[in-house]
DNA sequence: AACCGGATTTATAACGTTTTAATTCTGTCA
DNA sequence: TGACAGAATTAAAACGTTATAAATCCGGTT
């Protein structure tokens, strides 16, 4: 009978180390254990250690919900991630450096999905109003990004996958776009390709600027002619952008230097040349941007350079732990070079 | 003073709306506010529709945290996802499918990373004790999979992507890797190659075994040669990879029909042939499984078959749905079929 | 010997839910 | 008129934590 009416318990329970049973085991107060367990100064040092043998030996982890019911904090970071396109690989490598980052902290990764063609803001709202989470990574930053005006608002801890044009500093790591689009106009012309060619992301996206700006100035430095391909975007399909190609290489004076920001640009460039006759090397050069390994394999060989895209989560995550630990944003900015290095990544 | 003293409460609250907001609001109980939000018949039905309509003027939504401190149940699905090898694209469609399926479920996807040389139980064992997770979804099933043994006993929801050769049956998602090895073969054949090679995943894996088994029969069914190379993997590195195809290429009868089962295999094995001057669809042939749409501006062309990730994710979601529902785990499996179709993928 | 102050400890009230057991309303029937 | 069953509501406890305010303890003074 009785035990009937004990078993009710929404928690089955079972034998779940809690502060109560550390207190009961000890003979302590539940006050003293959680105290003892945040390492309290007021809690005598023998009492301490007393409480921490006997948590370590029942094997207690302290109830996620109670501590957040009670203290407001989730100890979950949302990610939002872009499920529509994807830099081969970026997903992969982002996430994983995330994850390790993370890895030991207590801090969990919480996937939502965000779409750019939606509202943006949406998922950031839900997260503030009903505190999610502690704190929030993003991508495809936008040079006016709502999130960001949204999430300074409200002080809440954040980090963007690029950066922005508002003027208060906010915590961000970025690829250095500017660089890798000079970096590339430089290899072409030393080359001797005179006719450039550029495919952007879209208008909204940051980098679309940076790439905008050193791929125009590098070419106007160097004197050759350059074009950005219109009526076509990084996030066209595959198809769109074969099309764009063919009609490129049909001009009278089609380009012989291709900058390729992303890795199917590039498979479509040189796909399109192979179809249209042209050899790589001879008539056309590509230089391109890569965040995973495959193009050690690639043939022809093309040239390119690597945008880490583990260290970019890694540090994101990293700065986010500061941010959320109370550090001002001030510091937490950090801009990866182009890496020529990492050839032979595994 | 007294203002003071309220104030210490620690969420600030602000006007986040709660059951005792809204029981305020309407004269009810908080009690009644609960059963009626929850469409309890025992609440009259002109009760339920005036809470109803005051909880969607306010904006309510229930406190996670608290339901979960309440109730056990987290609302969160656990995804153990492998940081180290990546099939490429694997990772962001499998993912996107998952958060499509739960999208408007209230449940959100928490990945924790899992090592397949590491403990792999480890990360279930955590979730299990502290119930962190209602649910789990993971990959790269092995055939006595430790981690489906435990869940199974513990009667944990979970689905596997991949079988595994236990006699309980539990739910899972595959794809008929066995198909793909047997079509891979008679294309070749068909093609009149004779002589195939096969590199397999690590023995460990179920769908290893599939995969050797459909290879083999087909191969001696259609009596041509064949192998399967050694002390190398699908997740060995590229490097690695590409030595053992290059020592195979310079044997007296090398092969001339390659079955690919990840794309890196696929572009080294391309690279390979192209570095020791064979030429594809004279010398050799290859015929690839892929997750990604890049194959279609890979140059040379060669023959794949698409493994359908981002649907594999959402029906592994949705089956964990309804096993967390209650479902019994008899009829929750599912498995895909290699996909010819798909080859103009956006 | 009574007392004081600092060092330790503890009772207790939240945080926002769900749910058991009890209570209050109805209208009906003797 | 009063009792009563059924319908509708509610008080209160609990989930496991943290933190406020109050209560003990102890060694050293007066």
């Amino acid at each position: 009978m009785t035990r009937e009416i004990l078993d009710t318990s929404p928690a089955p329970n079972g034998d779940k180390p809690t502060l109560r049973s550390l207190a009961e085991a000890t003979g302590f107060s539940i006050a003293t254990i959680s105290r003892a367990l945040a390492d309290d100064p007021r809690i005598a040092t023998k009492t301490r250690a007393k409480v921490a043998a006997a948590a370590a030996a029942a094997g207690y982890v302290p109830d996620r919900a109670a501590r957040r019911l009670r203290t407001g904090r989730t100890q979950v970071v949302t990610l939002l991630l872009n499920t529509e396109h994807e830099f081969l690989g970026f997903t992969h490598e982002f996430l994983s450096g995330i994850t390790e980052a993370l890895r030991g902290t207590g801090y969990s990764v919480n996937v939502v999905p965000d779409h750019v063609g939606e509202d943006r803001l949406q998922p950031v709202r839900n997260i503030l109003r009903n505190h999610l989470a502690d704190g929030i990574l993003f991508t495809r930053t936008e040079a006016f990004d709502p999130r960001v005006r949204l999430l300074m608002e409200n002080d809440f801890p954040f980090v963007s996958h690029g950066r922005t044009e508002f003027t208060t500093p906010h915590p961000y790591v970025d690829f250095d776009n500017e660089a890798f689009a000079r970096i590339a106009v430089a290899r072409l012309v030393e080359r001797g390709r005179n006719r450039l060619s550029l495919i952007l992301p879209e208008d909204r996206f940051t980098f679309t600027q940076h790439l905008r700006y050193g791929f125009l100035s590098a070419a106007r430095e160097a004197g050759v002619d350059h074009e950005i391909v219109a009526g076509v975007t990084l996030d066209s399909s595959a198809a769109e952008i074969a099309t764009a190609m063919r009609d490129g290489r049909s001009s009278d004076t089609p380009p012989d230097g291709y900058v390729c920001v992303g890795e199917v640009t590039a498979l479509v460039t040189l796909s399109a040349l192979a179809d249209s006759g042209a050899v790589l090397g001879r008539d056309a050069d590509i230089f391109a941007k890569r965040a995973s390994p495959i193009f050690d394999n690639i043939r022809p060989r093309i040239e390119t350079v690597y945008e880490d895209l583990r260290e970019t989560g890694h540090k994101m995550a990293e700065m986010l732990l500061r941010r959320m630990a109370g550090d001002k944003p001030e510091g937490l900015t950090h801009i990866l070079m182009p890496d020529f290095e990492r050839l032979h990544h595994s």
